[in-house]
DNA sequence: TTGCTCCTCACGTCACGTGAGGTGGC
DNA sequence: TTGCTCCTCACGTCACGTGAGGTGGC
């Protein structure tokens, strides 16, 4: 066994794993900082029993994309808070447009298969038949052979 | 002419009419907020041939959100700026969403009218009837009346 | 003991709003 | 002249980040 094992432990997203230095560090901001977004209700780490913040890998993604939004482009917090929402309704209205769009592709491919569908099964059921003059009505083969004609719609024998 | 004249100017929204001390009323601001703001980029006011800055009432209403969101909401400029672009693009976003959903509702309408045209094409030439057990293809009335049989998709008696 | 956690309080910095001060044209 | 405009500079306030200080449990 002299072969180095390189294994990375797989863990939830939402679950919380860093404490507050190491979320910190991961997250270029000093841990401080995330203890008072944790007041402002902006982040919102687990606890441990002993009442430990335990950071999980998603909050970590958050104080990211806070970090960017405050330091780089100067929001403030409630600027924060107000964008994070507005960015989560535009994935959210972006995911429903895509299913719309694959929507109207199918509708649009099913609307030819249902239309070749219903001429090919009429198709089948006929031989090759142009209206138009007379004697060329259709009836059934069994009213054919009988004597009589059926009065109307076809008789029930 | 004793009676009062109550009439109301009518104005394309985009048109600069306002000057700046009007402006700042109609939004509840400082005179001098609003250069302010034009000096960042936020509203930008027509000018007046004698460089007067002239509001037009799409920049009013654009200074009253930024009022509402600095004033009672506690953003801070650059956060305004963000959100006021991403509150244009949730606009776009929910006008594509209304379109494809009313195109969906179209499809749908379009598909059943379609697929009723093509039955009801089929139908004016036949008789009723329901394909299943035997007896009961389809022949020509023509057919049915000649001493011969049709050699394919007729009874063979 | 060291190094972390927890908490609260305090302070430096920066953005923002707005007032002051000086100019110019109806 | 008054009251508006234009501009720039300055200052008070407030939000935010972060450091300090004191506590407690591996």
């Amino acid at each position: 066994m002299s072969e180095e094992r390189v294994t990375r432990v797989e863990v939830d997203t939402d679950r919380g794993v860093f404490m507050i230095s190491v979320a910190a560090e991961l997250a270029s901001m000093h841990p401080q900082t995330l203890r008072v977004y944790e007041a402002r209700g902006l982040v919102e780490p687990k606890r441990s029993p002993k009442g430990t913040r335990l950071y999980s890998q998603q909050d970590v993604e958050k104080l990211r994309r806070i970090h960017e939004m405050t330091a780089e482009l100067g929001l403030n917090l409630a600027g924060v808070q107000r964008v994070l929402d507005l960015e989560s309704e535009v994935r959210e209205m972006h995911a429903r447009i895509e299913e719309l769009e694959l929507k109207a592709l199918h509708a649009q491919v099913q609307l030819a298969q249902e239309l070749e569908e219903v001429r090919r099964s009429f198709r089948a059921e006929l031989v090759p038949f142009r209206g138009g003059g007379p004697g060329t009505e259709l009836v059934r083969a069994a009213d054919a052979r009988s004597p009589f004609r059926p009065p109307r719609g076809g008789g029930r024998l």
